[in-house]
Parts: structure tokens; sequence; C-alpha cells
DNA sequence: GCAGTCGTAACAGTCATGGTTGCAACAACC
DNA sequence: GGTTGTTGCAACCATGACTGTTACGACTGC
């Protein structure tokens, strides 16, 4: 299906404020960020705006401004993310309605429904189990 | 991320074919299974021809022509179909590639793939536990 | 040969996403 | 109080996936 990437970008984004953070720094701006992603800091500052909306960052505005974490890796999974920066859900039904006098057309809906929550059920669970310290420590691991 | 309903007329395709040879009829015509999806026959035969080369289903052509299941409904996962009909990964990485001078921009590629890779593994565990026999017995105990 | 259906190309419309520009709002610092 | 650097946000275009539609050739039973 080709999807989005903005799961990746946004835990790319909290780890690399994570790590600047341990390195002594206070806040890390859109525009760095942006380099290490390769995209733009307008890009960064969207998605960053919805992690906040979430509680997993917080901004500061005005000279000396950026962005730092409101919580500690350890304590943020990727579901937290992919909550904050997904909306949809991973199927979708039918665009129009089927015909609702076929008896196929009339029970496909409730009975994909089903399965499909399972599923998403299962992604969350497997999302839960990664904390974004799992992310970075996973990055630092991966070998020059 | 508002995805793609492809598996989900693929499975109403399948079930609609299944049911109506059970009634007695030898093949299903497009025009059918896209009055039951309300959407345009072109629509199914693309589909369907997806699901041919997948070996599901088969079609005839000429007068009194149409599609017929190549394989039982017991034994067609929805994995099958979803392989069959969705040619990309769940998730997405970067669209450009990330800066490979920074640690991050280095390691976020392999850390999230091995990630992802987990998360489609148990994704598929799960498709292929449910058979369109299941769905098609799901479809029929809706309730009117 | 006729009729009905598939097979497929071509194109427009819609939608999500990403990239870009521009500018107001804000706050530290001088 | 002005300057400066950064966020916040709106607006717009480009791209790509998917759907819907039309058109027409290919095929086959009658």
């Amino acid at each position: 299906m080709s999807a989005n990437s903005r799961l990746t970008i946004a835990a790319h984004a909290l780890a690399w404020i994570g790590l600047y953070q341990r390195q002594g720094h206070e806040v890390a701006t859109s525009e760095q960020i942006a380099a290490s992603a390769n995209t733009n800091p307008v890009v960064i500052r969207r998605l960053l705006g919805e992690l906040r909306r979430a509680g997993l960052v917080e901004s500061r505005r005005g000279v000396g401004a950026g962005w730092s974490l409101a919580r500690e890796l350890e304590s943020i999974t990727l579901l937290d993310v992919y909550e904050a920066v997904e909306p949809g859900p991973l199927f979708a039904m039918h665009r129009t309605a089927p015909d609702q006098g076929c008896v196929v057309g009339h029970g496909i809906q409730p009975a994909m429904q089903g399965i499909y929550e399972g599923i998403e059920e299962t992604v969350r669970n497997e999302l839960a189990r990664v904390t974004l310290e799992n992310v970075l420590q996973d990055v630092l691991a991966a070998p020059r």
C-alpha cells in the first residue's frame, strides 16, 4: 500500500531530541532535526505539534527556543507516537456502502470490521511493547 | 492513515463468488459482483485479475463467461488475499535517506526496520488464521 | 456471424502526504 | 525598546495511490 512515513519520522525526531538532551543541550530546533531527517523544518514542526498535543514533547518560543521531551524516553512507547500521529484505521471499508439487499453486501462490513479490530489490537500491543528508549538503543547499536 | 479498501473488496468478491457457486451457478460475472459491492465492474475485474495471478480464482471468456474459485473457500486465507492485493509494507521509511553523518540518521532505518518487520509478521499471522469460509460464515451470521 | 464477457489501456477525480514560502507571535538578549 | 532567532500556522503546489469511468480489442458459445 506504500504507506506514509509519519511514524518513522516522529520516532526519528524523538530519538534525536532525547539523544541531544543527554549530550547536555536543553532544547533542539526543528531545523536541526530536519537536517538529520533530510526534510523540511515545517514538516518536523507539524509532526512535533501533534506530539505536543499528545503530551509527549514541549516547545519554547523566542530566541533560544526549541523542543524538549515532556516525558522520559523510557516512558514513551511507539503506541503513544502512533496514536498521536496516525488518525485512521489500518484497513478501510468500502468507499460507498455495498448493496444492503444482497446477503453478502449486507453482512460483509460487520464481518470484516470484527476481523480488522482484532488485528489492530494486536498491532497496538506490539507497538506498546517498544519504548523510544529501545529505539534509541537500537539506533546506537547500528554498525558504522 | 486512512488506508485503501482493496482487501475488503477482494474478500467481498471471493465470498460472493463462493456463495453464488454454492447456490448452483458455475460462474459469476464482474457486473454482478460490482452491483453487490456498489462499484464499477472494471474495478472488480482489476482486483480479480490480481487474485487470478495468485491462483485464487479462474476466469472464462466468451459468452457465458465469468469468474469461479480456483480453490475452496476453506483453503483461502485472508493472508493469501492480502499478499495478492497489497504490494507494499504497512509502514514506510523516510522518503529521502536521512543524514548518514548523524548518529540517529544513520541508525534509525535499521532500527525501525527490525521493529516493523516484527509487526508485519504478527499481522500476517493474524490474517493467516482467518479463512474465506470463516468470513462467509460471519457474513451469513449478520443480523437482518 | 452475433452476442456477451473478459482484458486492458487511458484518463479524470479525489485524497493523503510532503515540500515550500511567507508571515505573525513570541521571548531572550542587548 | 529594538533586534534576533525560533515556533505557529496558513496557503499553495507537487506527487502518488486509488477509484471510477469510458472505450475497445480479444475471446468463445451459440
